[in-house]
DNA sequence: ACAAGTATGTACCGAATGGTACAATTATGG
DNA sequence: CCATAATTGTACCATTCGGTACATACTTGT
Protein backbone atom coordinates (compact mmCIF):
# COMPACT_ATOMS: atom_id res chain seq x y z
CA UNK A 1 0.00 0.00 0.00
CA UNK A 2 1.30 3.66 -0.79
CA UNK A 3 1.33 5.17 2.25
CA UNK A 4 3.34 8.15 3.07
CA UNK A 5 4.51 7.87 6.09
CA UNK A 6 5.60 4.40 7.10
CA UNK A 7 8.45 5.37 9.74
CA UNK A 8 9.59 7.28 12.16
CA UNK A 9 12.05 9.00 9.55
CA UNK A 10 9.40 9.18 6.81
CA UNK A 11 7.64 12.03 9.30
CA UNK A 12 10.70 14.09 10.43
CA UNK A 13 10.57 16.06 7.54
CA UNK A 14 7.01 17.16 7.66
CA UNK A 15 7.64 17.94 11.06
CA UNK A 16 10.72 19.88 10.08
CA UNK A 17 8.24 22.01 7.60
CA UNK A 18 5.72 22.35 10.69
CA UNK A 19 7.97 23.81 13.08
CA UNK A 20 9.62 26.42 10.64
CA UNK A 21 6.06 27.62 9.52
CA UNK A 22 4.75 27.82 12.95
CA UNK A 23 7.52 27.62 15.72
CA UNK A 24 7.69 25.59 18.47
CA UNK A 25 4.85 26.43 20.24
CA UNK A 26 2.74 27.34 17.57
CA UNK A 27 2.75 23.72 16.31
CA UNK A 28 0.05 22.23 17.96
CA UNK A 29 -0.03 18.33 18.36
CA UNK A 30 -3.38 19.11 16.19
CA UNK A 31 -1.71 20.86 14.05
CA UNK A 32 0.97 18.85 13.59
CA UNK A 33 -1.44 15.79 13.48
CA UNK A 34 -3.29 16.62 10.12
CA UNK A 35 0.01 18.00 8.50
CA UNK A 36 1.70 14.60 9.02
CA UNK A 37 -1.75 12.57 8.77
CA UNK A 38 -1.02 11.17 11.73
CA UNK A 39 -2.67 11.04 15.14
CA UNK A 40 -1.65 10.86 18.35
CA UNK A 41 -1.27 7.42 18.97
CA UNK A 42 0.91 7.20 16.11
CA UNK A 43 2.74 10.43 17.31
CA UNK A 44 3.41 8.78 20.46
CA UNK A 45 4.39 5.36 19.68
CA UNK A 46 7.14 7.26 17.42
CA UNK A 47 8.43 10.03 19.67
CA UNK A 48 7.58 9.00 23.26
CA UNK A 49 9.24 12.00 24.36
CA UNK A 50 5.77 14.25 22.78
CA UNK A 51 6.82 17.55 20.82
CA UNK A 52 10.07 18.08 22.49
CA UNK A 53 11.36 14.79 20.94
CA UNK A 54 9.88 15.85 17.79
CA UNK A 55 12.06 19.03 17.81
CA UNK A 56 14.92 17.29 18.90
CA UNK A 57 14.67 14.81 15.97
CA UNK A 58 14.45 17.18 14.39
CA UNK A 59 17.39 19.43 14.69
CA UNK A 60 19.17 16.07 15.15
CA UNK A 61 18.22 15.00 11.03
CA UNK A 62 19.27 18.45 9.88
CA UNK A 63 22.30 19.15 11.66
CA UNK A 64 23.13 15.25 10.15
CA UNK A 65 21.82 17.24 6.75
CA UNK A 66 24.22 20.40 7.08
CA UNK A 67 27.03 17.97 8.35
CA UNK A 68 27.06 15.68 4.91
CA UNK A 69 26.09 18.39 2.26
CA UNK A 70 27.85 21.48 3.87
CA UNK A 71 30.04 21.38 6.71
CA UNK A 72 32.10 17.99 5.38
CA UNK A 73 32.45 19.26 2.18
CA UNK A 74 33.58 21.99 3.25
CA UNK A 75 36.41 20.91 5.16
CA UNK A 76 37.56 17.95 3.22
CA UNK A 77 37.09 19.35 -0.46
CA UNK A 78 40.70 19.88 -1.57
CA UNK A 79 39.95 22.68 -3.50
CA UNK A 80 38.20 24.81 -1.27
CA UNK A 81 37.07 27.64 -3.08
CA UNK A 82 35.08 25.74 -5.46
CA UNK A 83 33.71 24.06 -1.84
CA UNK A 84 32.69 27.50 -0.70
CA UNK A 85 31.14 28.18 -4.03
CA UNK A 86 29.45 24.80 -3.95
CA UNK A 87 27.92 25.90 -0.36
CA UNK A 88 26.47 29.12 -1.18
CA UNK A 89 24.84 26.72 -4.24
CA UNK A 90 23.42 24.26 -2.06
CA UNK A 91 22.31 27.39 1.11
CA UNK A 92 20.30 28.84 -2.39
CA UNK A 93 18.61 25.72 -3.03
CA UNK A 94 18.10 24.46 1.00
CA UNK A 95 16.38 28.02 1.70
CA UNK A 96 14.42 28.09 -1.62
CA UNK A 97 16.21 31.06 -3.22
CA UNK A 98 15.13 33.09 0.26
CA UNK A 99 11.32 31.49 0.63
CA UNK A 100 12.19 28.84 3.12
CA UNK A 101 13.76 30.25 6.78
CA UNK A 102 16.28 28.51 8.97
CA UNK A 103 14.32 26.43 11.97
CA UNK A 104 17.72 26.69 13.77
CA UNK A 105 17.67 30.90 14.03
CA UNK A 106 14.23 30.25 14.62
CA UNK A 107 14.65 28.35 17.39
CA UNK A 108 17.68 30.49 18.67
CA UNK A 109 15.58 33.54 18.61
CA UNK A 110 12.65 32.59 20.26
CA UNK A 111 11.53 30.16 23.35
CA UNK A 112 12.81 27.05 22.73
CA UNK A 113 15.96 28.20 22.66
CA UNK A 114 17.26 27.12 26.11
CA UNK A 115 15.72 23.53 25.77
CA UNK A 116 18.08 22.82 22.33
CA UNK A 117 20.85 24.94 23.40
CA UNK A 118 23.10 22.13 22.75
CA UNK A 119 22.10 21.60 18.95
CA UNK A 120 21.51 25.41 18.19
CA UNK A 121 24.88 25.68 19.46
CA UNK A 122 26.40 23.02 17.52
CA UNK A 123 24.48 23.80 14.17
CA UNK A 124 26.20 27.17 13.91
CA UNK A 125 29.94 26.54 15.58
CA UNK A 126 30.06 23.92 13.56
CA UNK A 127 29.16 26.27 9.87
CA UNK A 128 31.18 28.59 11.09
CA UNK A 129 34.13 25.75 12.05
CA UNK A 130 33.68 24.35 8.47
CA UNK A 131 33.49 27.55 6.62
CA UNK A 132 36.36 29.15 8.00
CA UNK A 133 38.86 26.16 7.82
CA UNK A 134 37.52 26.48 3.91
CA UNK A 135 38.57 30.10 4.01
CA UNK A 136 41.57 29.78 5.30
CA UNK A 137 42.75 26.87 3.11
CA UNK A 138 41.48 28.96 -0.16
CA UNK A 139 43.90 32.08 1.23
CA UNK A 140 40.94 34.28 2.66
CA UNK A 141 40.24 35.74 5.89
CA UNK A 142 38.86 32.80 8.08
CA UNK A 143 37.33 35.56 9.72
CA UNK A 144 34.47 36.22 7.24
CA UNK A 145 32.93 33.18 8.19
CA UNK A 146 31.04 34.42 11.15
CA UNK A 147 30.41 37.37 8.96
CA UNK A 148 29.13 35.27 6.32
CA UNK A 149 27.28 32.53 8.06
CA UNK A 150 25.43 35.73 9.89
CA UNK A 151 24.72 37.13 6.68
CA UNK A 152 22.78 34.34 5.65
CA UNK A 153 20.54 34.58 8.92
CA UNK A 154 19.94 37.72 8.40
CA UNK A 155 19.56 37.57 4.86
CA UNK A 156 16.92 35.01 5.74
CA UNK A 157 15.08 37.62 8.86
CA UNK A 158 14.93 40.48 5.87
CA UNK A 159 13.76 38.33 2.76
CA UNK A 160 11.17 37.12 4.90
CA UNK A 161 10.08 40.24 6.71
CA UNK A 162 9.86 42.28 3.50
CA UNK A 163 8.66 39.50 1.42
CA UNK A 164 11.31 39.75 -0.96
CA UNK A 165 12.89 36.59 -1.78
CA UNK A 166 14.82 38.04 -4.43
CA UNK A 167 16.88 39.90 -1.77
CA UNK A 168 18.36 36.57 -0.18
CA UNK A 169 19.70 35.03 -3.65
CA UNK A 170 21.16 39.15 -4.12
CA UNK A 171 22.36 38.57 -0.38
CA UNK A 172 24.56 35.46 -1.61
CA UNK A 173 25.49 37.10 -4.66
CA UNK A 174 27.40 39.71 -2.99
CA UNK A 175 29.08 37.34 -0.28
CA UNK A 176 30.47 35.86 -3.78
CA UNK A 177 32.00 38.81 -5.25
CA UNK A 178 33.14 39.98 -2.04
CA UNK A 179 35.30 36.67 -1.92
CA UNK A 180 36.41 37.61 -5.15
CA UNK A 181 37.35 40.80 -4.94
CA UNK A 182 39.76 39.70 -1.50
CA UNK B 1 1.92 56.28 45.92
CA UNK B 2 5.14 54.64 43.85
CA UNK B 3 3.23 53.07 41.33
CA UNK B 4 5.32 51.81 38.59
CA UNK B 5 2.54 51.44 35.81
CA UNK B 6 0.35 54.67 35.71
CA UNK B 7 -0.72 54.75 31.91
CA UNK B 8 -0.82 53.17 29.12
CA UNK B 9 2.44 54.74 27.94
CA UNK B 10 4.15 53.24 31.07
CA UNK B 11 3.42 49.50 29.99
CA UNK B 12 5.03 48.99 26.82
CA UNK B 13 8.27 49.23 27.77
CA UNK B 14 7.01 45.98 30.14
CA UNK B 15 5.18 44.37 27.10
CA UNK B 16 7.99 45.08 24.59
CA UNK B 17 10.45 43.09 26.51
CA UNK B 18 7.84 40.54 27.51
CA UNK B 19 7.14 39.92 24.16
CA UNK B 20 11.00 39.42 23.32
CA UNK B 21 11.78 37.25 25.32
CA UNK B 22 8.64 35.03 25.26
CA UNK B 23 7.68 35.67 21.28
CA UNK B 24 4.18 36.61 20.80
CA UNK B 25 2.74 33.23 21.82
CA UNK B 26 4.92 32.35 24.27
CA UNK B 27 3.76 35.51 25.91
CA UNK B 28 0.57 34.92 27.71
CA UNK B 29 -1.93 36.87 29.46
CA UNK B 30 -0.76 35.42 32.73
CA UNK B 31 3.00 36.08 31.97
CA UNK B 32 2.42 39.50 30.77
CA UNK B 33 0.06 40.18 33.62
CA UNK B 34 2.80 39.12 36.16
CA UNK B 35 5.77 40.80 34.35
CA UNK B 36 3.51 44.40 34.70
CA UNK B 37 2.11 43.59 37.26
CA UNK B 38 -1.87 44.64 36.35
CA UNK B 39 -4.43 42.28 36.10
CA UNK B 40 -6.91 41.36 33.15
CA UNK B 41 -8.91 44.25 34.06
CA UNK B 42 -6.20 46.97 33.75
CA UNK B 43 -4.92 45.39 30.28
CA UNK B 44 -7.90 45.07 28.70
CA UNK B 45 -8.50 48.78 30.06
CA UNK B 46 -5.67 49.95 28.46
CA UNK B 47 -5.99 47.73 25.39
CA UNK B 48 -9.43 46.52 24.46
CA UNK B 49 -7.67 44.35 21.66
CA UNK B 50 -6.19 42.32 23.62
CA UNK B 51 -3.01 40.92 23.15
CA UNK B 52 -2.90 41.95 19.58
CA UNK B 53 -3.47 45.66 20.31
CA UNK B 54 -0.62 45.20 22.92
CA UNK B 55 1.82 43.70 20.08
CA UNK B 56 0.76 46.71 17.78
CA UNK B 57 1.49 49.16 20.24
CA UNK B 58 4.77 48.14 21.29
CA UNK B 59 5.42 47.78 17.62
CA UNK B 60 4.59 51.12 16.94
CA UNK B 61 6.38 52.39 19.97
CA UNK B 62 9.43 50.38 18.52
CA UNK B 63 9.16 51.95 14.97
CA UNK B 64 8.35 55.58 16.71
CA UNK B 65 11.92 55.19 18.58
CA UNK B 66 13.84 54.01 15.63
CA UNK B 67 12.61 56.78 13.41
CA UNK B 68 13.42 59.24 16.11
CA UNK B 69 16.84 58.01 17.22
CA UNK B 70 17.83 56.20 14.19
CA UNK B 71 16.23 56.90 10.93
CA UNK B 72 15.80 60.49 11.10
CA UNK B 73 19.79 61.37 11.68
CA UNK B 74 20.54 58.91 9.45
CA UNK B 75 18.38 61.28 6.92
CA UNK B 76 19.09 64.41 8.03
CA UNK B 77 23.17 64.77 9.81
CA UNK B 78 24.63 66.67 7.25
CA UNK B 79 27.55 64.58 8.15
CA UNK B 80 26.86 61.18 7.34
CA UNK B 81 30.20 59.92 7.93
CA UNK B 82 29.40 60.44 11.66
CA UNK B 83 25.73 59.56 11.13
CA UNK B 84 26.59 56.13 10.21
CA UNK B 85 29.28 56.05 13.25
CA UNK B 86 26.37 57.21 15.40
CA UNK B 87 23.97 54.84 14.34
CA UNK B 88 26.67 51.75 15.02
CA UNK B 89 26.93 53.23 18.65
CA UNK B 90 23.47 53.33 18.91
CA UNK B 91 22.44 50.01 17.64
CA UNK B 92 24.64 48.33 20.31
CA UNK B 93 23.68 50.49 22.84
CA UNK B 94 19.87 49.07 22.17
CA UNK B 95 20.85 45.76 21.27
CA UNK B 96 22.96 45.87 24.83
CA UNK B 97 25.68 44.76 22.96
CA UNK B 98 23.96 41.56 21.48
CA UNK B 99 22.30 40.51 24.56
CA UNK B 100 19.24 41.84 23.88
CA UNK B 101 17.48 40.28 20.05
CA UNK B 102 15.75 42.18 17.97
CA UNK B 103 11.60 42.35 18.27
CA UNK B 104 10.38 43.21 14.94
CA UNK B 105 12.97 40.11 13.42
CA UNK B 106 11.80 37.65 15.69
CA UNK B 107 7.89 38.42 14.72
CA UNK B 108 9.40 38.30 11.00
CA UNK B 109 10.53 34.71 11.33
CA UNK B 110 7.34 33.90 13.24
CA UNK B 111 4.26 32.93 13.17
CA UNK B 112 3.22 36.74 14.19
CA UNK B 113 4.68 38.03 10.48
CA UNK B 114 1.31 38.29 8.53
CA UNK B 115 -0.46 39.61 11.33
CA UNK B 116 1.78 42.46 11.67
CA UNK B 117 3.31 41.98 8.43
CA UNK B 118 3.54 45.93 7.54
CA UNK B 119 4.77 46.83 10.60
CA UNK B 120 7.40 44.63 10.23
CA UNK B 121 7.92 45.64 6.39
CA UNK B 122 8.20 49.39 7.44
CA UNK B 123 10.76 48.67 10.07
CA UNK B 124 13.21 47.34 7.59
CA UNK B 125 12.28 49.16 4.65
CA UNK B 126 13.09 52.79 6.81
CA UNK B 127 16.40 51.15 7.73
CA UNK B 128 17.35 50.03 4.69
CA UNK B 129 16.38 53.55 2.57
CA UNK B 130 17.72 55.65 6.16
CA UNK B 131 20.96 54.21 5.70
CA UNK B 132 21.33 53.98 1.96
CA UNK B 133 20.77 57.51 2.08
CA UNK B 134 23.81 58.32 4.62
CA UNK B 135 26.20 56.08 3.03
CA UNK B 136 25.22 57.69 -0.61
CA UNK B 137 26.17 61.06 1.16
CA UNK B 138 29.15 59.96 2.29
CA UNK B 139 30.19 58.66 -0.53
CA UNK B 140 30.21 54.82 -0.29
CA UNK B 141 28.28 52.41 -2.10
CA UNK B 142 24.23 52.21 -0.93
CA UNK B 143 24.18 48.48 -1.58
CA UNK B 144 25.93 48.61 1.31
CA UNK B 145 22.78 49.49 3.46
CA UNK B 146 21.05 46.09 2.98
CA UNK B 147 24.15 44.47 3.49
CA UNK B 148 24.66 45.93 7.21
CA UNK B 149 20.71 45.94 8.52
CA UNK B 150 21.18 41.65 7.12
CA UNK B 151 24.48 41.87 9.41
CA UNK B 152 22.60 42.65 12.18
CA UNK B 153 20.30 41.13 12.34
CA UNK B 154 21.87 38.02 11.42
CA UNK B 155 24.52 38.80 14.33
CA UNK B 156 22.29 39.00 17.07
CA UNK B 157 20.76 35.89 15.81
CA UNK B 158 24.26 34.11 15.96
CA UNK B 159 25.18 35.98 19.20
CA UNK B 160 21.73 34.49 21.14
CA UNK B 161 22.70 30.68 19.44
CA UNK B 162 26.15 31.10 21.19
CA UNK B 163 25.22 32.82 23.76
CA UNK B 164 28.00 35.10 23.47
CA UNK B 165 27.63 38.46 22.81
CA UNK B 166 30.70 39.39 21.98
CA UNK B 167 29.95 38.06 18.67
CA UNK B 168 27.05 40.76 18.22
CA UNK B 169 29.78 43.82 18.98
CA UNK B 170 32.86 41.91 17.06
CA UNK B 171 30.41 42.28 13.78
CA UNK B 172 29.67 46.01 14.22
CA UNK B 173 33.26 46.57 14.50
CA UNK B 174 33.54 44.76 11.45
CA UNK B 175 31.41 47.02 9.58
CA UNK B 176 32.67 49.75 10.26
CA UNK B 177 36.25 48.85 9.39
CA UNK B 178 34.93 47.83 5.94
CA UNK B 179 33.50 51.10 5.47
CA UNK B 180 36.68 52.95 6.43
CA UNK B 181 38.58 50.68 4.05
CA UNK B 182 35.80 51.21 1.09
C1' DA C 1 -19.02 65.33 50.71
C1' DC C 2 -20.68 63.51 46.82
C1' DA C 3 -21.41 62.08 42.15
C1' DA C 4 -19.19 60.54 37.79
C1' DG C 5 -15.98 58.40 35.56
C1' DT C 6 -11.75 55.81 35.61
C1' DA C 7 -9.35 51.89 37.00
C1' DT C 8 -8.90 47.16 38.60
C1' DG C 9 -9.50 42.40 40.86
C1' DT C 10 -12.09 38.24 40.41
C1' DA C 11 -14.84 34.88 38.72
C1' DC C 12 -16.02 32.85 34.79
C1' DC C 13 -16.49 31.23 29.69
C1' DG C 14 -15.70 27.99 25.71
C1' DA C 15 -11.97 26.38 23.16
C1' DA C 16 -7.58 24.54 22.65
C1' DT C 17 -3.39 22.91 24.72
C1' DG C 18 0.00 18.76 25.59
C1' DG C 19 -0.38 14.39 27.21
C1' DT C 20 -2.36 9.58 28.71
C1' DA C 21 -4.97 5.25 28.47
C1' DC C 22 -6.57 1.83 26.04
C1' DA C 23 -9.24 -0.77 22.89
C1' DA C 24 -9.29 -1.96 18.24
C1' DT C 25 -7.01 -2.74 14.23
C1' DT C 26 -3.29 -4.14 11.28
C1' DA C 27 0.71 -6.52 9.97
C1' DT C 28 4.04 -10.25 10.67
C1' DG C 29 6.50 -14.52 11.70
C1' DG C 30 6.06 -19.40 12.99
C1' DC D 1 -3.95 -19.98 10.67
C1' DC D 2 -2.93 -18.26 14.58
C1' DA D 3 -0.46 -15.77 18.17
C1' DT D 4 2.25 -12.01 18.97
C1' DA D 5 3.63 -7.55 18.41
C1' DA D 6 3.50 -3.20 16.11
C1' DT D 7 0.45 0.37 14.95
C1' DT D 8 -3.35 3.64 15.30
C1' DG D 9 -8.07 5.96 16.39
C1' DT D 10 -10.79 7.60 20.11
C1' DA D 11 -12.07 9.20 24.30
C1' DC D 12 -10.49 11.44 27.96
C1' DC D 13 -7.53 14.13 31.44
C1' DA D 14 -6.10 18.47 33.86
C1' DT D 15 -4.35 22.78 32.59
C1' DT D 16 -3.98 26.86 30.20
C1' DC D 17 -5.34 29.76 26.58
C1' DG D 18 -7.46 34.51 25.16
C1' DG D 19 -11.31 36.92 26.25
C1' DT D 20 -15.69 38.74 28.77
C1' DA D 21 -18.63 40.41 32.56
C1' DC D 22 -19.13 42.91 36.31
C1' DA D 23 -18.91 44.51 40.93
C1' DT D 24 -15.88 46.94 43.58
C1' DA D 25 -12.63 50.19 44.41
C1' DC D 26 -10.23 54.28 43.53
C1' DT D 27 -9.76 59.40 41.67
C1' DT D 28 -11.24 63.63 40.59
C1' DG D 29 -14.02 67.77 39.69
C1' DT D 30 -17.41 70.31 41.93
Amino acid sequence: MARIVQERHDVIPLLAETFREHGYEGASLSLIGQRTGLGKGSLYHFFPGGKAEMAEAVLAELDAWFETNLFRPLQDEPDAAAAIAAMFRTVDAYFRSGRRICLVGLFALGEPRDRFARAIATYFTRWCQALASALYRAGKDPALAEEFVAGIQGALVLARALDDPDLFTNALARMEARLAGA
